[in-house]
Formats: C-alpha cells, sequence, structure tokens
DNA sequence: ATTGACATCCCCCAATCACGGTATTTTTGG
DNA sequence: CCAAAAATACCGTGATTGGGGGATGTCAAT
C-alpha cells in the first residue's frame, strides 16, 4: 500500500485528487493539506511514501517546500502538479529534488499511473516536461572559433590557474598566455576571465 | 503518417519493429538498415520522421551517429532502444541530440506510444531511464554553506560582473561586495573569481 | 613566393583584485 | 529578549589582470 499525501490550495482539485487516490486498489490518502506551511507541521506523523505537490500556492511556493519536505521526510518520492509549465520552474522544481512533473491535464488513470511509478523508481512527466528536460540536456553545439592553443588556455582557465600557472602548465611565457587570452577576449566577446570561464561553461566548450 | 526508418543489428528485432511500425495504422516504415554506415549513406532519401536507432550496434556506434543523422535529416526525432541502462550512454545520447530512450522490454503498444510521443513534441523515456535524467538534473548538496546574500553575489560573479557592478546591482557599497567575495572564497576554499566560477559550474552552486 | 593563420615573446599602464585587518547594524533563532 | 549569524562598511598594500601597441618564426595553402 502506498501512502500519498496530497498538498493543494484548490479545494475542488484537491478533493478530486484525494477521490482519485483513495479509489485506487494499492494508494491511500494519508494526508491532505492546502498549504505548505500547515503540510510542514503536520506531514511528519503521516508518513507519506508520495507527496502531490502543487506549486502555484500562496504562502511558501511549492518549490520552495519541495528541500523541506525532503529534509523532514527522508526519501519521500514528491510529484509536482500544476498548470504551470515554464523552463523555470520545471528546472528549479527538480533542481530542488522533485521526482516528477506532470502539468494538469490529467486523467484519474495517468495520475495513478504516475504514483505507481514514482514509487518503482520511475520519473513521471507529461509529454511537454520531458521533451524539456531532455532537450536541456543537448550539448551546444561547438562554436569552435577558437584554437587549439586557445582551448588549452580557456581550459586552463576554467580551471581556475592564473596566467602565471597557465604560462608554467603549457611551458609558454607570461605573456604569450596574455597573447591567448586577449585573443579568446575577443573571440569570446568577453571582457573578463570570469566572463570567459562563464561563456565556456554555458556554452559547453570545455 | 510518420515516416519511421529503423537502424537496428538484430534480425529478429527488426523485423519484430518493423511488424509493429507496420501495422500501427499512422505510422509507416520507410527504412530499415543493419548498421549506421548503410543507414548514413542511404536514410536521406527516406526522409524520415523518426529513427528508432540501436546503440549496440558493431561499427559506428549509435550514439556517434545521432549527430550525423541530425546533421543529415535536420531536426529528425531520434529514439534510442537498446538494453544498455548505465548512466554513461543515456547521458551520451541524449546530449548528442536523441529526443527518447527506451530499453528493450517494449510491448508493441509502448513502442508505438513512443513513436506518436516524440512527434508530438514529448520525449519518450522507460522509467528508470527517466529517472536518471532526473536525478542527474538535481543540485548537489549544498556542501559549501553560503548564505543568500553570497549566494546572490556569487551568481553575479558568474554573470562576468565586476565589483563594481555587482555593488551597482544589490545596492551594496564596493566593500562589502568585497566582504562577501572574500567570504565565498573561504568557504568554497579558491582564491580568484575564476575559481569560485568554475567551482560554482561545477558544483551547481549556480 | 606571398599571404595568412597560428603560436610565441615583448613593453606599458591603468584598473581591478586578493586579502590582511576592524567595526557597526540587521536579521534570525532559540 | 539575547546571542549568534549575516550583512553591511571601511583601509591599505602588493599582485594580477585588461587592453593597447609591435615583433618573430613556422607552416599550410594559394
Amino acid at each position: 500500500m502506498t501512502r500519498v499525501a496530497i498538498v493543494e490550495d484548490d479545494d475542488i482539485i484537491r478533493d478530486a485528487y484525494q477521490s482519485i487516490v483513495d479509489h485506487a486498489p494499492e494508494l491511500e490518502c494519508v494526508a491532505i493539506y492546502g498549504d505548505c506551511e500547515s503540510a510542514l507541521q503536520g506531514i511528519k506523523r503521516a508518513r507519506p511514501d508520495v507527496i502531490l505537490l502543487d506549486i502555484g500556492l500562496p504562502g511558501i511556493s511549492g518549490i520552495e517546500a519541495v528541500p523541506m519536505f525532503r529534509k523532514l521526510l527522508g526519501d519521500v518520492d514528491i510529484i509536482i502538479v500544476t498548470v504551470h509549465a515554464d523552463d523555470e520552474r520545471v528546472f528549479a522544481a527538480l533542481r530542488a529534488g522533485a521526482r516528477g512533473y506532470l502539468t494538469k491535464n490529467l486523467s484519474a488513470e495517468r495520475l495513478v499511473g504516475a504514483i505507481t511509478d514514482v514509487v518503482r523508481g520511475g520519473s513521471p512527466m507529461s509529454a511537454r516536461i520531458a521533451r524539456l528536460v531532455v532537450d536541456s540536456m543537448r550539448a551546444p553545439v561547438q562554436d569552435a572559433v577558437l584554437t587549439n592553443r586557445e582551448h588549452e588556455v580557456l581550459r586552463k582557465l576554467c580551471d581556475g590557474h592564473s596566467y602565471k600557472i597557465i604560462a608554467e602548465h603549457l611551458f609558454i611565457s607570461e605573456l604569450t598566455v596574455h597573447t591567448h587570452i586577449k585573443n579568446i577576449y575577443r573571440k569570446l566577446e568577453v571582457h573578463s576571465q570570469t566572463e570567459a570561464v562563464s561563456k565556456a561553461f554555458r556554452h559547453g566548450l570545455i
């Protein structure tokens, strides 16, 4: 029997979820809350295996609450259920430790399926969310304007080394390092090490 | 009608996939190959919308082939179908641009479902794969206990801003920025902006 | 044979940064 | 409420960096 908790501010939706969960043979609804504050207070006693969490809540947002729930309940599986499917919220929620993300156009079967999926070690996501997540993993294409030597220098920069150390590592003079870095800056259109490193990481140049 | 190509070295499995695809009302199998080399040669003419790609192939591995197919066919949707579910291969395939990843314990319905899912903008994944991917997005636990303000400053550093600009953005004095950065350095055990930014990216603090 | 890209080295100077302090005010937690 | 933590502010010195210039040798391609 899988113990499910529901955190959702809309009365009607909340009742609907509860009804769906309680009608599923292997699920039971052990706790229901209208906001995160009360959920954080009382949920420990309920010992849920899975939390269905809305993130469009007043007060503490669901996303902020994710790490709190996880701290409180160990390895509870949290499934976000929401109307919001924008990149930022999705990634924030998953980074925070949510295990699933569903947009609110759910059939009862899909909801029950998601819960059983997550307890069996899956990560249920709506189609659009899965695509977002998978696309975010894609390596950005190499602009590859940098020469080999410049790449080496950039990598060293990304390791946090100073001109002096880079020069030692590459057996060239500090002045040459300086020149390479100037060229890197020009090509990447940046004006500091920090920017260069940041761009290198964000554009997958390293 | 969705045009499907199959690249799979095992005759029996290949035939099975073809049969499944051809029996689905909205799918048609437009090309079949036993290895990537011949697929890369002939697939352009077939103009598939979706490629089912095995990655345990002799010769060019499926993963290496992913970017080649994508270059050849524009925005074709590639679904990896394989027995291999190890992290490395999964991430490599997705980074390369695959849009779905299924392990080989598929029902015919699941396979057809995955294809329709991907053409509708989803990213079909087996439960275990989805979990792998989602878990990989999780921010590593805060080993360094940066305060909120320190986090903000670090983010600004990662955007390549100087002390002065950070001070302006956060409405504090340059000197305060300095103090925060000193504290960040102490906590992250680094000694320069570049190192801090690098560590921030690598440890997912940003 | 000449051009051009690459890697190397050199000079200079202003601006920025690293880091050692100290100290006050706000916020937060118990 | 009180103590601790966080955020804020300041100083000074020496090291590092950013950006401007120019110069040389190699190697591949035209």
